[in-house]
DNA sequence: TAATTCATCTTTACGATGTAAAGATAAGGG
DNA sequence: CCCTTATCTTTACATCGTAAAGATGAATTA
């Protein structure tokens, strides 16, 4: 018998029926095999099924949840399966924080379509980052804190580059300036980092629970998006002592 | 044979001298042992120098390396000598959290009182908050980016309150506000928590190299530093469309 | 059409990690 | 002096990532 794997994850004996996980049809027929649903050897678009995997993986077990042979078994395929399409964790992890990036992108992008007032459309663009974080921390979570990322890789960069294009974009519109691509001021960089830097630290620290703390300080039933909002529109009443 | 462990990390033989890593001297001479720096069974200090370890570890081979195993191995000991003083992986992370705490609070606090003029003395917590992280992002990312911390350790909970006190402060001396332990107004919950994103943030994406892309555009030579403190004083020239 | 190539998926294997449990060793109190 | 107890080591095991080799069927070519 000699050493095997020893944990029993044949994902099939040979011609066992698949798993057939979530909506049981999830999976698009493949091309062409002998009618029936006899799961076929190969699986026909493995690759979106095992991001999709891995997204269920993620809300359900959390980041600590997600691994490769994790995500093979939602899938119903062997655990090296995932190799041949991502090379290793970090490939499928990057692949993922792309998705995630695209619908964080997507969220965003509605929110501000959908404001009217000016107010509004200023406010909307963090109101939707802090509030698709709290939707979907997992993904967050892999997306921001994750230090296994590889940014070489074309779909994360490309996802990864709209969102701050998105943010630059947005501010340059708030100060009326154009934002040429190749040079910024002082002034301008330090108003994308200051955006940028409050919204991404709110988020992780609220994320992270680190504001309870001044939440629970706060008139009775102050929520984190009035909290937020408050400290996006604070007029500097707290002025550092200028020069 | 047997099926042993099969790698060869036994510490010590059986009476072998210790790998004596560092200093050589680091560890304190035990009790009273038969002369010799013999290295005797039980180590006299074994949870200081297994803290110790781990930083070294940290710092060496980041986050990725800093196993329980590599810092048994680092401090000359059996793989499973810190579980009695730590229980678990979490233990370990979270007590080195607390060192991290206090490394990074005393660094905060001894640059404030460096501080001359009212403006250094502003500018001194967030620049010594990003010095810290700079100098020792490992560390930064034990406290900030693991999920696995116990917040219910004493020590953890304690420092990382210091630490938070510590801001609520300073944000209340540069309003000019006595800032009561128990209650918040609004404006004081956004004031802190916007100083504290915004800080967080900056140093997150900092370490994260996200910053690199803005970093690139501004005049020749600008330095994090400079950024962060255009980003900290800049009077809000790109002011939010008010109501 | 038949043979062959090639991408895709499975098996098997190995080293590493966290953790539990049992054994060894010394320190200290009765 | 013996015995209890804290400390450290050994041994064991499930799980993980990854590499390598085998199986399978789709596509291409002769």
């Amino acid at each position: 018998m000699a050493k095997t794997d020893t944990n029993g994850e044949t994902a099939r004996s040979s011609r066992a029926p698949r798993k057939t996980t979530s909506t049981a049809a999830s999976r698009p027929a493949p091309r062409a095999t002998s009618a029936k649903t006899e799961t076929p050897y190969h699986h026909g678009a493995l690759r979106e099924a095992l991001l999709q995997a891995a997204e269920r993986v993620l809300e359900r077990d959390g980041l600590s949840g997600l691994t490769l042979r994790a995500v093979a078994r939602e899938a119903g395929v062997s655990h090296a399966a995932p190799t041949h399409h991502f090379g290793d964790l970090t490939g499928l992890l990057s692949e993922l924080a792309a998705v995630g990036f695209r619908q964080f992108n997507a969220a965003m992008a509605s929110s501000c379509d959908a404001a009217t007032t000016p107010l509004a459309r200023a406010l909307a663009r963090p109101k939707a980052y802090v509030a698709y974080a709290q939707a979907h921390p997992g993904m967050y979570g892999i997306m921001f804190r994750t230090e296994r990322l590889d940014y070489s890789r074309p779909s994360l960069h490309e996802a990864a580059e709209a969102s701050f294009a998105g943010l630059a974009n947005a501010i340059g519109m708030m100060r009326q300036e154009q934002i040429s691509g190749d040079a910024l001021t002082l002034n301008q960089g330090a108003a994308i980092a200051r955006a940028w830097s409050m919204v991404h630290g709110f988020t992780m620290l609220l994320l992270d629970g680190r504001l309870e703390d001044i939440l629970g300080r706060l008139p009775e039933g102050t929520t984190p998006e009035r909290l937020l909002e408050a400290m996006l529109m604070a007029p500097i009443t707290g002025k550092l002592p200028g020069p």
